[in-house]
DNA sequence: GGGTTTATGTTGACGCTGTCAAGATCAGCG
DNA sequence: CGCTGATCTTGACAGCGTCAACATAAACCC
């Protein structure tokens, strides 16, 4: 922020968090493919190769936006978990729908969060995984809770309950963001068919 | 294969098939992105511009490939559903695991059949929607009959049902084939937790 | 304060990609 | 036989990620 008065300096100052900042709405705007570094560098005003100052490849600069994606989301998924005043039945529904809005209100982003660039070639910076790893596992503890409130059969393992039950919420956010169910006006029926579906017959309230 | 013999002539005489055929097994080692026009018009041993004789564009050859694998899949599906000798709850087992199998016997393959890169754009040709939208609703058809048999809640609307059973599959796929869940050892135990989920209390047999 | 190190930014270059334009070759048909 | 259209070729262009070599200025030490 202060920044930003010197301008024509050599050097920019906080490159690093602006490559970030841009790279995000670039991201957002035109993809994991669609963001370019030679693009990236012009936006901000530096030169092509300035970025790898701060970034050994793309890469590292995609985990970067990744890193703050879960941050972002891990506030949103504490906020639900968090709140007080609602039927466990009824958080757990909230829970539902406010990560398939977090995926449809930033498909580019949860594509590279959960997405195979990152993954795939095991090419997530230690940083990424301090961040990811446990947001993870917050699934598993979250199913953990779930069961022993009722809400979930308690017969089934944990770690497969809840393996099945973020497999579901991947797929339906994937199917939506990749445009093979292009209708949002979908999304609550099936997030509350969802519910009925892993839930139905474990609680009265 | 009669064609083998012609090699040296200017013209291939089977470029469109052999093109195809040669990007399935690239397409098999290198993923979307690392399926080059050039490398595969090099391993078909014609110049870098002839494969657009027959396609408009990558877009067309992937498309073309995506077909051949939902080809290969409707057999896989539909040898499953006609299975003879076995109890409904049975075969919707078998499909889940059929279905996940696919997807972990041909990862790159599902990712292109699945994946963003076709519908996100709607870039699909007229003859890959031809048969990849029945097989689509092919999904729904089979809900509404484990519906039926009393397999799956009656209670549920068909189609939402069939969004998130499909979800849910989907999901897993990504998550394995993308490489969150690295363990294919747990893929049984996950299919068997769906299975329970979905059919809970639904049958005696 | 002066000199050196180090972080940061620049231009140039390489090989890769998809794709268009123009010309070469050849099969098939009138 | 000659023409037409399908097929295949070389040449070229812009875009990409990234390495090497060089320029600048900030930071640090004596």
């Amino acid at each position: 922020m202060a920044k930003k008065l010197e301008k024509n300096s050599y050097h920019h100052g906080d490159l690093r968090s602006s490559l970030v900042d841009a790279a995000s709405i670039m991201l957002k705007e035109s993809g994991i493919d669609g963001l370019s570094l030679r693009k990236l560098a012009d936006k901000v005003g530096v030169s092509r190769t300035a970025p790898y100052h701060h970034f050994k490849d793309k890469n590292e600069l995609l985990c970067a936006i990744a890193e703050q994606g879960f941050m972002h989301w891990q506030q949103d998924a504490t906020a639900i978990f968090n709140s007080v005043g609602l039927t466990a039945r009824e958080k757990y529904r909230q829970f539902i729908r406010g990560y398939i809005a977090y995926a449809a209100d930033n498909p580019e982003l949860y594509d590279l969060m959960f997405g195979r660039t990152i993954w795939k070639q095991n090419s997530a910076t230690q940083s990424l995984r301090n961040i990811a790893y446990p947001s993870f596992h917050q699934q598993v503890e979250m199913t953990k809770e779930w069961q022993n409130t009722g809400i979930m059969p308690a017969t089934e393992d944990t770690l497969r309950l809840a393996q099945v039950t973020w497999g579901t919420l991947h797929g339906i956010a994937r199917l939506l963001i990749d445009g093979i169910y292009a209708d949002r006006s979908h999304i609550d029926e099936m997030c509350e068919c969802a519910v009925n579906l892993f839930t139905r017959s474990h609680d009265r309230e």
